[in-house]
DNA sequence: TTTTATTTGGAATGAACGTTTCAAAATTAA
DNA sequence: TTAATTTTGAAACGTTCATTCCAAATAAAA
């Protein structure tokens, strides 16, 4: 019966993600979201409720598209440690790809946003646990490989490099010198071996 | 001749620093800035030109009271390794003393901020500057004292515990237990000795 | 083809935004 | 005490904000 959405919510989400990403919450309004989508804003709010859920379906979209990413380039490392320092190269393809890198949507959302809205800081705090479960499951078995040393267990060096994950796409914004990030990447593996 | 400001200036900047600092420039009104301050729109406009203007009076006072501060602390360091520690020191004692932490001015700053406005990009560029020089003193001293290993140059641990400390402003707002943090810190300084 | 459910376009909503205005109050130098 | 100069208080400015409304357009089901 019902008349059905025309346009690829796919498209519409990447498209407002690249607005979020540039401009951060507040400072992105639902005029840009229309001019960036082209849709109408009555479209809009059918189907995404409101500019807050917007929000948090891409930064979902956000993570489970980085998620995917990473696992794709992970599983062709050779052993856990290489999977770690891809995680940095990654991170450096993306800052050194634009003259100046816009950081990580989640850390810069997390830096806007935590702990004033409980919905985000919920995501935020489930998206922290994911990070850091993964990387203790590829610090443990590189310990076990001998590949990483045992100054430290697996939980701990797992902090310690999502502390630095969440720096090093800081530092990203305003450095994007390939040379400089490539330093503090093989300072941060050389803790780890 | 004229009549003279009645407020205190730095009480105030203190206080409208604080709002900056918990909500982020763009979610803070200027209705939020006269309910912190109890002073009268006219006032805030006739002593600090605009929003704009007052988050940077803001930005440069808090960094200067954390430059004092930093080197207050500093100053007790028996070696500039120990200074080096004592700067991470001070991170935890802030994350831990409120349950949640609001971060860094200036780190949030620039994720909500960097690379859109030609003013705050010039003071975070330069307060990147300030402290890298800062860090090189203290690494390169303690290097001579061969307090620090010499895997690296001076620079480049520099640039390492730079990107760290931003990365444990951003870890300290989700992540408040001390103990984590401070194997966070432990494992960051483990590079170094 | 008609019915039914839904998405659209475009205008309108009231609230909140940063900023300005201007007369009144205040203070110091003359 | 007067004159000069500035800060205040309170209201108002025009703009933009997120969101809503409703009629028109649309498309699948009957």
């Amino acid at each position: 019966m019902p008349k059905v959405e025309t346009f690829d919510r796919g498209l519409v989400i990447a498209q407002v993600t690249d607005v979020f990403h540039d401009k951060g919450f507040n400072a992105t309004s639902m005029q840009d979201i229309v001019d960036a989508t082209g849709l109408n804003r009555s479209s809009i709010y059918n189907s995404f409720e409101n500019k807050h859920n917007l929000f948090l379906e891409c930064l979902k979209t956000y993570k489970s598209k980085c998620n995917t990413q990473l696992s794709e380039k992970l599983s062709k490392a050779s052993n856990p440690l290489e999977s770690i320092e891809l995680i940095f190269d990654i991170y450096i393809l993306e800052m050194t790809k634009d003259e100046q890198d816009k950081g990580c949507l989640i850390v810069n959302c997390a830096s806007e946003m935590a702990n004033h809205d409980v919905s985000i800081t919920n995501f935020l705090q489930k998206n922290q646990n994911d990070m850091l479960t993964l990387l203790e499951g590829l610090v443990s078995k590189a310990q076990q490989d001998h590949l990483i040393n045992s100054k430290r267990t697996g939980k701990e060096y797992a902090l310690y490099l999502y502390s630095n994950m969440q720096g090093f796409r800081m530092t990203g914004i305003l450095i994007s010198n390939k040379l400089e990030l490539e330093s503090i990447k093989n300072t941060i593996i050389q803790t780890l071996i």
